[in-house]
RNA sequence: GCCGCUUUAGCUCAGUUGGUAGAGCAAAGGACUGAAAAUCCUUGUGUCCUCAGUUCAAUUCUGAGAGGCGGCA
């Protein structure tokens, strides 16, 4: 792997790659300015911050970080865009070929597992989720019920319906989205479960105590507001913005557009709400990313022994000989 | 000061015609087949404000006290 080929850019199949991922409000911004820009470059693997005007709420870095450090995949859609994995996929394997190109490497970071487990292992082959057909689905559930599309659900794809819960709406209308569309089973796509291309990431998870980490999410959600939340949300709403824009769904955002249907703005009820969520999410990314095979789990803080492992990982022959 | 209402899980509150209690939210844990900041699952022992009385039995009834809310002074 240490080659001195004459095509050392084409390499990507054994090319090394930085995974680097954590919690919301755990600290990743805050390592990556350690990192030499001359010898990284940043993809994000958030699927808020893709984002164009999204930027307080979605804790997007700034842009003197992103001055200091060149990132990917950031302000690539507009909040109305449906943005998915594939994509994220499909760009983000461009812009490590782009980064590698220019001798450097990738470290992909953020807090979307979702992304990080189909970058890594790739999707099946089941046919992408098609908007048109989603609500068609999501009509006749309405009309019919949850029960009837689990019942239905089970006489298509019984093996689904075995892992999937009759309660959830999103993973049954998905079966039944992949089903309409290409007259096969959703398990019927087998899904990878190796590496693609022989990728071999060096894998950081970051972590930090759970009082830690909320203290840390309150202060971040009032900076937020400081730093001018509410103007953005008030922006977002003059270019005619709607629940509904697939972007604000992130936290941070949707809690103005659900106060807003219950006709009222209060900023202390929000700023609660928002500190809820982000809770709830932190817990369920905890819970996805210890799912993963091969973390080397490390405090948040310490960062010099995140650069060590870093070190290790790009250079293990030279470490070897200290 | 008087009158009324109120005190039950971390929070908001149900409830037991007397047999020691349960929802939502939070919290903890979990799932994750192209929307994933989404979607979903599991988990409920708490001096039922305190003391005394009635009773086989009181969180539930009675009395007194304490805290809270409201009205009248």
């Amino acid at each position: 792997m240490k080659s001195t080929s004459i095509h050392p850019t084409q390499s990507n199949a054994f090319a090394e790659i930085i995974f680097l991922f954590g919690p919301t409000g755990v600290g990743k911004t805050e390592l990556l300015l350690d990192l030499d820009p001359k010898k990284f470059s940043v993809i994000n693997a958030d699927s808020i911050q893709v984002y164009r005007y999204l930027d307080i709420g979605s804790a997007k870095a700034s842009l003197e970080v992103r001055h200091s450090i060149p990132h990917h995949l950031i302000d690539i859609k507009d909040p109305w865009e449906q943005f998915s994995v594939g994509e994220f996929i499909a760009y983000a394997d461009q812009a490590v070929a782009s980064i590698h190109q220019e001798g450097k490497i990738p470290v992909i970071s953020g807090g979307t597992a979702y992304y990080f487990k189909h970058f890594l292992y790739g999707l099946s082959e089941a046919p992408p989720s098609d908007e048109g057909v989603r609500l068609a689905v999501a009509q006749r559930i309405e009309q019919n019920g949850r029960a009837w599309a689990y019942e239905y659900l089970k006489q298509i794809d019984p093996i689904s319906a075995q892992r999937i819960h009759p309660m959830d709406m999103y993973r049954v209308s998905r079966a039944l989205e992949v089903y309409e569309k290409s007259k096969r089973p959703l398990s019927s796509f087998s899904l990878p479960d190796t590496p693609r291309n022989g990728m071999h990431p060096l894998v950081i998870g970051l972590m930090r105590e759970s009082d830690q980490l909320r203290t840390r999410l309150a202060l971040r959600i009032k900076q937020m507001f400081d730093q001018g939340l509410e103007d953005e949300i008030r922006s977002l709403l003059r270019m005619g913005a709607q629940m509904s824009w697939p972007g604000l769904q992130g936290i941070g955002y949707r809690e103005f557009f659900q106060a807003m249907e219950h006709g009222e703005w209060s900023r202390s009820i929000i700023a609660d709400q928002i500190e809820r969520n982000s809770r709830l999410y932190a817990k369920r990314q905890m819970t996805f990313f210890k799912s993963f095979a091969q973390v080397q789990w490390m405090n948040a803080d310490e960062k010099g022994e995140i650069l060590t492992a870093i070190q290790w990982y790009l250079h293990p022959d030279c470490m070897s000989l200290q």
